[in-house]
This record gives structure tokens, sequence and C-alpha cells, in this order.
DNA sequence: CAATATCAGAACAGGTCTGTTGCGTTCCGC
DNA sequence: GCGGAACGCAACAGACCTGTTCTGATATTG
């Protein structure tokens, strides 16, 4: 017995998964809470049984996480001649996946419960938040070594001024008429020259 | 029969008014959702009879109301002499707001769940959102006007890059270690100045 | 064909929440 | 002191969700 032999009986519709995991993007994009929502009306909208989803999930949590992994893709990296470019380039795919309604009302229903699902919020922050903002810090520690960035900035604080003003936009749903280039440009450029009035 | 008369009987305990809105901000502040949260819990909470909640509000949204209306307070108006200070000290009260960890979990919890309480939403908007924005704007524009900011940037989108990075702690949760003053004059600051180097 | 695991559908008990009703009690104005 | 209203407490039916169990049908391996 080989443990890569197939086990007898009959296979998993591989569709269930992928049904359950769009039911419950749809569920929560149109206002249902994570705790809230019931395997009953998950499996309705799935148009799937139950049953079907006891059988692959324990809980709902388990189910969540498989959520969570599918609206993860992890970052590109560009080479871009400058920081500039590269900083509007990720802030662009940032806005993209922000403009995905479904995701972003699944991370936001996230956030709103994170005590309740602990151990969803903490994937969160290490598969998609972590990976993400360390590509964020290279490029600007780039920028500074290059002397294209002030040297005296804190990388840290660089980026959350970089990557706050979509993720407010996100919080609050606000997404509509944001245009991922035309914005992501618009943030880099604010924070490259500054508001000063040049003779103050 | 006069309109302002006391009606006959018994009156409102006043108290159960105020321990309902405690309950409510003590619940959501504990991982609770909105649409989750039930009158028998809340009444628990409370100390008090689920008959008295429903004498005095017909529908949970309406308690919410109230509770929303508890956590408001009109923004006060500086007059310092550069828009830089008056920028700041209103960042800094804000911060001040999301440092409060009930409120900013119930805002949060509004947030995830505006479909489902669009009244409520509605509400958060008019009353709370645009108020504070608009004193953030007449600042903008009075810094503009003296020639203390440059005269080509967007009033909206400036005042956007300041107060999303408290926005964005406040939806993460992420605000422990957030000093008013300090974080107000750092986001201030590094958007007057911006990063890019000066040789550049 | 036999064994096995999946499928959809239905049923069940046990729990919770809602909205309403009833009871006796407490407070308040007249 | 009397009526009226709010109080706490308890009960109720109706609805929903959960976790489990059963059926009969279907698919897959050996």
């Amino acid at each position: 017995m080989q443990p890569s032999e197939r086990p007898a009986g009959r296979q998993r519709d591989p569709r269930t998964q992928a049904a359950a995991v769009e039911a419950v993007l749809d569920l929560i994009s149109e206002g249902a809470t994570l705790s809230g929502l019931s395997l009953v009306t998950i499996a309705e909208r799935a148009g799937v049984s139950r049953n079907s989803l006891y059988r692959r999930w324990k809980t709902k949590d388990d189910l969540y996480l498989d959520v969570l992994a599918a609206i993860n893709q992890s970052p590109p990296t560009f080479d871009s001649p400058t920081a500039r470019e590269d900083l509007a380039a990720h802030l662009a795919i940032l806005i993209e996946r922000t403009l995905n309604t479904r995701a972003s009302s699944m991370l936001r229903a996230l956030l709103a419960e994170a005590r309740a699902f602990p151990e969803l919020h903490r994937r969160y922050f290490a598969e998609i938040v972590t990976p993400r903002r360390e590509v964020m810090y290279r490029i600007i520690r780039r920028g500074i070594a290059t002397g294209e960035i002030r040297p005296d900035v804190d990388v840290a604080f660089v980026n959350e001024m970089l990557v706050a003003p979509i993720l407010a936009r996100m919080s609050s749903g606000a997404t509509e008429g944001l245009d991922p280039d035309k914005a992501s440009r618009r943030i880099v450029e604010l924070l490259y020259d500054g508001i000063q009035a040049a003779g103050a």
C-alpha cells in the first residue's frame, strides 16, 4: 500500500471547495460577518449539501483559512530604475487588490472580528501583510542608498504614510473611482515633494 | 394638559440608558459584532431586564444610534499661529479618539457592517466624519492663503494623506504605543517636508 | 461484482435569540 | 391613598443554527 495511492471510493467533487469559498466571499461582501455567517447559508449559496461542508472542514475557522488563502497572491517584484517608480507600482497593485470588493470585504470583516478569530488574524499578518511590507521596506531602503530618498527618514514610517491612504479607503469601503495608476502616483508624488510652499 | 407636563406613573430609571450604551461598547470592544450582539446579552451585561430595553428601543438599530451619539463629541477649534500647528493639534485629537478602544471598536464594527446598518452608517458620516473633515479643510485652505502651504495641492487629498495613517491604525486595531503629540507632529512634518533628498 | 467513500436530502435533539405576554412590585404625581 | 407607568422575573411560540445520524444514489478502486 503506497501512500500516494488513491483511496477506494468516490472522489470528492473538486468544485465543492471552490464553490464554498466563492459563497463565503459573496456573502461576506453582501454584509455578513464571520461569526454571523452560518454553514446552512453557505451551503445554500454554494449549491452544496451541508454534509459536504462538514466533511471537508471541522469548523468554520478552517473554512475561513481556505478563503484567506484563496484571496492571497504573492507580490510581484519590479526593477524600475527609481524607487519612486517602484513604490508607485507596488501601491498600484495594492489599490487593485483594494478594488476587489470581495477580498476587501473579507479583510474588513476579519479585522473587525480579529479577537474572535485569532488564528485567522495571525495568518493574515504573517502571510499577507508582512511579505508585502518587507518588499516596500526594501524599495525604500534602496531609494535611500541611491540618494533618491532622504537618509534621515524612518523606513517603517514612510511605508505607513504611503500605504495608509489605501488601507483607509479599504477600511471605509470608499473605493469607487479609484484609479490604481493615477492614485498611486499621486500619493508618491505628494510624499516625495511635500506640501510646504517653497518660500516658507 | 401641557406638553411639557410629566406623564403620570413611575419615571424611567435614567441609569438604564447609560448602562445599555456602556454594555454595548464593552461587548463590541470584546469582539462582538453589531448583528451578532443579542438583546439578551446586552441586558445581562447592563444589569437590566430585557423588558426595559424593549421598552426604550424598538430595534437594535435604534439602540446603536444612541451608542453612536454617545461616542461623538464636536471637534474643538484652535487658533494656532500656523496651519502646521493647527493640523498637528487636530490630528492629536483624532489619535486620542483612536486610543479610546471602545469607540474605535464600535466604529470598526460599524464599518464592517455598513451594509447591514445603512442608517447608522449614514449618520456616522454625517455627524462624525463630515464635521471634522470640514475643520481640516478650513485649516489647509488657510495655510494655502497665508502662503505656508503650496497653492497647487488638492485640499481633500492633503487631508486624506494626513488622516489616513491614523484611520489605518484604527481599522487594524494597532493603536498601542501611539503618542498623540509625537505621532501627529511626525505625520505633519513628513508631509510638509517630503521625503525627497535635497540633491535629487 | 464487491468494497468504499462520496454525494444530496432529510431528520433529529439541543441550544440560542426574538418578540410578546403575564405577574407582582416599586415608584411617582395627583 | 389611588391610578398609572416602569421595574424585574418568568414564560411562551416561532425561528434559526449546530452537530450528528440516516437514507438511497453515485462514483471509483480492486
